[in-house]
DNA sequence: AAAATAGTGTCTTTCAGACAGTATTAT
DNA sequence: ATAATACTGTCTGAAAGACACTATTTT
């Protein structure tokens, strides 16, 4: 293999991985422990092994895994980052995911992990600013019309919490009761029959994700 | 460099080269001299070379120089192709840009080089099948809002041009009235003030895409 | 009572889509 | 005349957005 005559750049696969808690939008990272950047916050990520990994996705789902022990969680393709600047140990290349999470499949933070506010955290390792941006537009972009906000609930969750999602994500209001009326239409949710209580008022009912969720399609009809 | 004990994937960066020649869209291919794949069509590709690429978009702007002379053509990042088996040269890497050409830029064929019906090319080298269907797939969903599909005209285009291009990458009819209405809204173009006569009938006027030409944005404002 | 939620209904505005033309300028 | 284009206009229906409520069930 590699019968170039040129080095190969350094391959690489990191995530932005976003979960929710106490209704912000929260980043993970890890403390960097070796050079380079060794003690910055950065996005986990490591190497391909070619042995072991099935693809890309196998190779940053293993890595979460070991790194953070988290397993089950939606993964979306970003996109690529690449040149000789953004790793100082040579020309490199990072295959990016966004991964959300519930906050609950995180558990307890081992050493050296930790949530910030997504819409706060700078300064991160490498070019790994650039990639929370373009994790964060996407986010927004699709919070418009497709089902990926509610991916971030724990698997029950109220109607003013899902509301409260979008609204996060897309950094809007939302009229209750249109939001509601949609979420009918694109029949995203299906009761649970459960309700919970917390400090006064109303009982809220608890909602799962409809099981063949309107993944974004329709809302497309029209339009050039 | 390349500390590790493991091996490193192999990286390449191949394009979907695509063009509107005769009202139908085009893909251009490369006929592979060498193995593996030799004589197969393939999406034109190859190797970043750490040395002189900026990152990965400029080296394959500078394949597709290379290979096909072609300078000067919207480059649009599509996503990475990764595995053991895709190549068999060994686990690889392919970071996939999709760029829209117009035909004039292309020039003569160079030996080797061919045209085929997008929608119809088949049995690519690699999984050169599935890279065409992504970026099928995004022009299509981009066709429905964005100024994408204009990019595939040469400079200086009819209406009823502009509007046959939109027709084509969404498949779908358009109403002539509620096309040219969106045009206008969107200030996509703008009369060059000349016209253009072939066959019988009033001369078309020519028109030019808009200088800050409305991408994407609106029609956007709406909506959960 | 106050709070938090659920639920209903209606009115407006926007806009894509469909349709029906007329007007212009060439062969 | 015929063809190809340009241009203008109207109507409809769907859906988002905004608003105003009432109803329920808890502390």
């Amino acid at each position: 293999m590699q019968d170039q005559s040129f080095p190969t750049p350094i391959v690489t696969t990191d995530a932005v991985v976003l979960t929710l808690e106490d209704g912000v939008l929260q980043l993970l990272t890890l403390r960097r422990a070796q050079p380079p950047f060794a003690g910055v916050a950065a996005l986990p990520g490591g190497y391909i092994h070619t042995q072991e990994d099935h693809d890309a996705a196998g190779a940053i789902t293993r890595i979460l895994r070991e790194k953070t022990g988290l397993g089950g969680f939606h993964l979306e393709q970003l996109a690529s980052f690449s040149g000789p600047d953004r790793d100082p140990r040579g020309w490199s290349v990072s295959l990016a995911y966004m991964a959300l999470v519930r906050r609950k499949d995180l558990g307890e933070l081992a050493e050296g992990v930790a949530l910030t506010p997504a819409y706060e955290a700078r300064d991160l390792a490498f070019d790994h600013d650039d990639i929370l941006a373009t994790a964060l537009r996407r986010l927004r972009d699709k919070g418009a019309w497709s089902n990926l906000p509610a991916l971030l609930l724990p698997s029950e969750f109220t109607l003013p919490e899902i509301q409260n999602i979008y609204e996060t994500v897309r950094g809007t209001k939302l009229d209750q009761s249109s939001f509601r009326r949609k979420l009918n239409e694109l029949r995203l949710v299906e009761e649970t029959g459960k309700t919970r209580q917390e400090s006064a008022g109303r009982p809220a009912k608890l909602y799962r994700l409809a099981s063949g969720a309107a993944y974004a399609s329709r809302l497309f009809d029209r339009m050039i």
